[in-house]
DNA sequence: CTTGACCCTCCAGTGACTGGAATCCTTATC
DNA sequence: GATAAGGATTCCAGTCACTGGAGGGTCAAG
């Protein structure tokens, strides 16, 4: 498989692939060509990735959970421990985005939006 | 007023101040030492950073909004436009966290989290 | 005169890509 | 065999909003 196919299979755009190669996240054969070739394991690999990124694991974390993963050895328990420290920094992003949230909402809420000067939202900024 | 009172006013550190200084957002005087010179005028401009910033607004929002700030005949249907924009996107990212924090929590309720490899998490990440 | 707390500039690094330039390889068509 | 399109390669620079650190100048107190 040449990187456009494993792209389209794993939904990573080719860049990206190129780049987890350089941080050492797969490690494609190559063709005399100098074309990378992706064996399945590889393109497997990727999707995990894909699908990991895609619950916002960090890249180390990544790099982590696919050690684990092909460690047989593993403990589920070292693999729950990297998911649930990441669970906790996405509630606490979370709680902090709602509480941007609640304050914008009031302040939007008070603004009238007309083509007077006036506003809230600025007041509140500027509150000394 | 040096960069240290000022950085101690506004809560922001020096370098953050030094460096909305090199993009334009705060233009301090200086002293013949080279020191930079913050009037209340600047500190108070920082302030107004400092809180839009915790607002999760952008430095290109900042920018916008404090140039509302200081003309007098702004429209406040303008600043009304920008914080609703910039609600939406936290409202987004909200519903993206939550959607991640859903599964994670699924996944990780799922884990035995015991010294066997058998793991779910990884199980998932790894489904064709 | 020294010490320590400030201040200065400049450069490099962060995370995770993304865009673009310049070049090479493959495949299809004329 | 020439050519053109599409895909591959490398390498460099940029994103965002800082942050760390080196190397040096300035100031006030003792």
């Amino acid at each position: 498989m040449n990187i456009g196919d494993v792209s389209e299979r794993t939904g990573l755009p080719a860049k990206t692939i190129r780049y987890y190669e350089d941080i050492g996240l797969v490690r494609p054969a190559r063709d005399t060509n100098g074309y990378r070739v992706f064996r399945d394991t590889d393109a497997h690999k990727l999707a995990f990735l894909g699908r990991a990124r895609a619950l916002g694991f960090s890249i180390e974390d990544c790099r982590t959970l696919l050690a684990l993963y092909e460690d047989d050895d593993r403990a589920s328990a070292d693999v729950k421990r990297v998911a649930t420290e990441h669970l906790h920094q996405i509630e606490d992003k979370i709680a902090q985005l709602q509480a941007m949230r609640d304050t914008l909402n009031e302040l939007v809420r008070c603004c009238a939006g007309d083509n007077r000067p006036d506003c809230p939202i600025l007041k509140d900024l500027a509150r000394q």
